[in-house]
DNA sequence: TAAAACTGTAACAAAAATTATTACATTAAA
DNA sequence: TTTAATGTAATAATTTTTGTTACAGTTTTA
C-alpha cells in the first residue's frame, strides 16, 4: 500500500460528497489535489471497483458517489485502498532459516501486521464520510 | 516512517530478549535478518537513543537490552521507530488553496493520521516483548 | 603493544517504488 | 462533427529505500 493513497482517496471522496449528485470530472479533482489526472483516474478505478462510486464516460461525464455519505465510513475507504497488503510490512529478504528467530519471525510478524491493520480499521469505522466532509 | 523499519526493530529486539544479558554483535543480528550490518547498526542507533538498549564498543562488544523484556511493549518499539512522522501520510504537493476542500484538507487529514497512529499504539501496548519472544 | 573484533558514521552506489507524462482508443453530449 | 470526458497502457522522471565501502575510534586479548 502506498502511504499516500488513503489521503488521495479521502480527498476525492470528500469532493464527491460535496458535489453530491453531480458528475465530477477527474480534471477538477486533480486540480484540487494538485496531482496528475491519470493518478486520480487510477484511484477512481479502485473506488469504482469497490462499489463506492460510479462513473459516466463522454462529454459532461465524470464520477459520483454510489451511496449516501453517511453510509460510508472512513474504514470502508481505508479497507478498499489497502486491499490485500498491510500498512506496515515484512522485509523482502528471507530471514536466516537456520536461526531460531529468523526461521519463524515472518509468520509472527504477519500476525502483528494484521493486528495493526485491524486496529486502524476499527478506529476509522467510527467516522463517516459525511462527518468528515462537514468539517469543510 | 519506512514501512519495514518496525519489522526490523522487532526482530532485533526479539533476538536481544533471547540473548538477554549477553552482548550481541550487529554482525550476528544482520545474519539472522539477512540484511546489511550497517542497516542494523542504524536501527540500533535509534533503539539506543530511545533508551531501549545499550551498546559496548570494541572486541567482544555488541548490544543488549536496557530493561527486562516484560517491561517493554510493542508500542514502545513502534513509537520509537515512528518518531515524529505518521504511518500513512499526506501528499507532498500543496493542494489547491483556491478550493474549499483543498484549502483545508491537510489539517483535517493530519488529524486522521494521528488517530490512526494512536490506534496502532494503543493496540500494541497490549503485548510485551516478552510475550512476543515466548512464541519462539 | 599489536592484532583482532567490535561500534559508529559518512559518503556514495544500486535498486526499487512512486509519481508524472504522453498517447490514444472509446464514449457521449452538444 | 467537434468537444470533453473515461479508461488504460507504456514509458520516463524522480524520490525513496536499501546496500556497500571505507574508515576512525574503542576494547579485549594474546
Amino acid at each position: 500500500m502506498v502511504k499516500t493513497r488513503f489521503s488521495i482517496a479521502l480527498h476525492i471522496m470528500t469532493l464527491l460528497s460535496i458535489y453530491d449528485t453531480e458528475w465530477l470530472p477527474s480534471r477538477i479533482i486533480a486540480g484540487s489535489l494538485n496531482i496528475n489526472p491519470v493518478l486520480v483516474r487510477k484511484e477512481l478505478t479502485t473506488l469504482k471497483d469497490g462499489g463506492l462510486i460510479e462513473s459516466k464516460e463522454g462529454k459532461n461525464g465524470g464520477v459520483r458517489l454510489l451511496k449516501a455519505s453517511h453510509k460510508i465510513s472512513l474504514a470502508d475507504i481505508f479497507n478498499l485502498i489497502k486491499g490485500s497488503d498491510t500498512v506496515l510490512s515484512l522485509l523482502k529478504n528471507t530471514p536466516n532459516p537456520n536461526c531460531r528467530v529468523g526461521k519463524q519471525i515472518n509468520e509472527k510478524l504477519e500476525l502483528v501486521m494484521d493486528t495493526i491493520d485491524n486496529a486502524i480499521s476499527k478506529e476509522l469505522q467510527q467516522q463517516t464520510l459525511e462527518e468528515f466532509k462537514n468539517q469543510f
